[in-house]
DNA sequence: GTTAGGATTTTGAGTAATTGAAGTACAATT
DNA sequence: AATTGTACTTCAATTACTCAAAATCCTAAC
């Protein structure tokens, strides 16, 4: 069911640590430590170990156990890469095809099993994820119906005002503090992406990067329910933008703005840190994100006469 | 699967609009008009049409349909009210063992089989409803995991600073429009509470109507996102809310607010609204809400510690 | 005494068969 | 012509069962 398995979710996980520094070299990687961290037994958590092993990333001492190797290989940030896809290819699929109107507003599972040859277990975890994620309705009677939010340029401005509403309030709230560590990391990887990394770096690591500070910003207010928020409305937004190409222009002025808000908050100016925070947005709505659309004209018309059944859906 | 069958539900629907006064007395309630209303096929229209017309709510004409009864039993109120229980209370009752503690932090599908003669269904069911709405999340591995977001105090204020964030926001939305049925209609609920009402009406009704308020108020705003968020912090919040009694004149206090909201409204000062708005919440945030609470006091220590975790947990 | 390595048990995802419930088509009625 | 009533088809919830993966337990090494 999961995306991938979790010996492998496990060793990319660490393999971040290393890379960012967290696991020095030579340093002993003790199984119960690193079960207990991610929550998870020791059995997941060996084969992990011994898959860093095989890379020649850890270093193996029978009967003592793994240790991070004095030199690591050069391919460590292609590795860090290609593990982060995690987006599934059918989920993206099943996406795209509502998105560029393949398949009718009402399906049943039936009907999806045959279109796709899947299992009716892959079919039940693919809707279950895109109704969590707020495209798609389980229908009263049999059947489910895929939710015109996803698809429209309108809803991608709505999730933008909807950020500028968050966004700047959570900065300002009471509970609010910084954290010098995660600003510092913030820092670190947005200048990354200044550098030469942005042509290399995949465009779907990129966009989590952006996500990522948002996130990571709005994590600092110290309020669950902020965080959860934005995680929500970025899904989406991931939905409607991998299909779309990346403006290399307007991601480097992006960067630039993110860099601003970080060196406002490293000063402690909170207040004018949330005012750059919703100017930033603002303007990302304005530009349309560094994303260039290709949507067919023939979607406007209808986007208005659904809106209201949209709106009243949600409310079952 | 569903809390109740669907022929049951669709006559609970039915009845709210013959009791509202949608569907006037003597008229003839067609079943293809019902099934299109809801999205259903006729076959479940049928059988909830059957079950009022043996309560007596509708009259049948053999080979001509049903109609609404002339003469409408007396105890109407009553049938609407028992009919309203949403949450099924195999739901509640989990939700409640986790709030008082007689659940451990980590638990596996199998123990909860055991604990509770569930099917592996129904926890299945009950587990991802519960994950949905935030207080639940499935560990890496084997197993579930409770989250201490719904049991603290804490959370209860993150929820109200939340809603002044976004509740205000979204009333200046630029897509906001006025529709004066729907500030009639909850004018009219909300001056019905200030009646004698209160006394004979369910407390998870009145809690039920006070939701209603500010998501019809949010919903004006013409933007799903900002609807969206308000419906899942108000799940979390009944979900602590029901265990908790109602203090009345706190009650009476809170639908006034609501009833100059709608003033404003009506009277197209929207700016003033919003403001208002940002106060009431901001009272109800000081005030606790119509509700006083019977916490065991241990909890408030242990909730600081557990509070950074949580914020990783939901980042995965 | 702590940590690794291996053996054993438990878990829950996956699959197939069953069945009550919902959808569909068509005849009957007004 | 529109709507109800009925017969029939299709759907997906449920159950029972299998098996790979994860958790747990136990032993050995340092």
């Amino acid at each position: 069911m999961r995306s991938s398995d979790l010996p492998t979710r496990i060793s990319t996980r660490l393999l971040r640590d290393i890379a960012s520094g967290a696991l020095s070299e030579g340093e002993h990687v003790r199984g119960q430590k690193v079960a207990d961290r991610y929550g998870v037994s020791r059995t997941p958590v060996r084969e992990a170990l011994e898959l860093l092993h095989e890379k020649g990333i850890l270093t193996r001492q029978v009967n003592r156990g793994y240790f991070v190797a004095s030199s690591l290989p050069d391919d460590l940030e292609r590795l860090l890469n290609e593990g982060g896809n995690e987006t599934p290819k059918d989920y993206q699929r099943l996406a795209n095809d509502w998105l560029t109107d393949l398949l009718p507003e009402n399906v049943t599972e039936q009907m999806l099993r045959e279109r796709y040859c899947w299992s009716k277990a892959k079919v039940n975890e693919l809707l279950l994820r895109a109704a969590r994620e707020g495209w798609v309705e389980r229908k009263e009677g049999y059947g489910w119906r895929f939710l015109p939010v996803a698809k429209t340029p309108e809803a991608f401005d709505e999730i933008y005002r909807f950020r500028m509403a968050i966004e700047p309030a959570a900065m300002l709230e009471p509970s609010f503090e910084l954290d010098r560590k995660i600003l510092e990391e913030q820092r670190r990887i947005q200048e990354s992406m200044l550098d030469i990394a942005v042509a290399s770096t995949p465009g779907e690591a990129l966009l989590a990067n952006g996500s990522l500070f948002h996130e990571e910003i709005i994590k600092l207010s110290g309020n669950v329910f902020f965080l959860q928020a934005l995680q929500r409305v970025n899904k989406m937004r991931r939905l409607m933008e991998y299909r779309a190409e990346i403006n290399h222009e307007r991601l480097v002025e992006q960067c630039t703005e993110h860099l601003e808000i970080l060196a406002l908050l490293e000063r402690g100016e909170i207040v004018d840190a949330s005012y750059r925070m919703r100017q930033h947005l603002s303007g990302a709505l304005k530009r349309k994100s560094p994303l260039t659309w290709s949507w067919a004209g023939s979607l406007s018309e209808r986007t208005t006469k659904k809106k209201a059944l949209t709106m009243q859906n949600i409310h079952l």
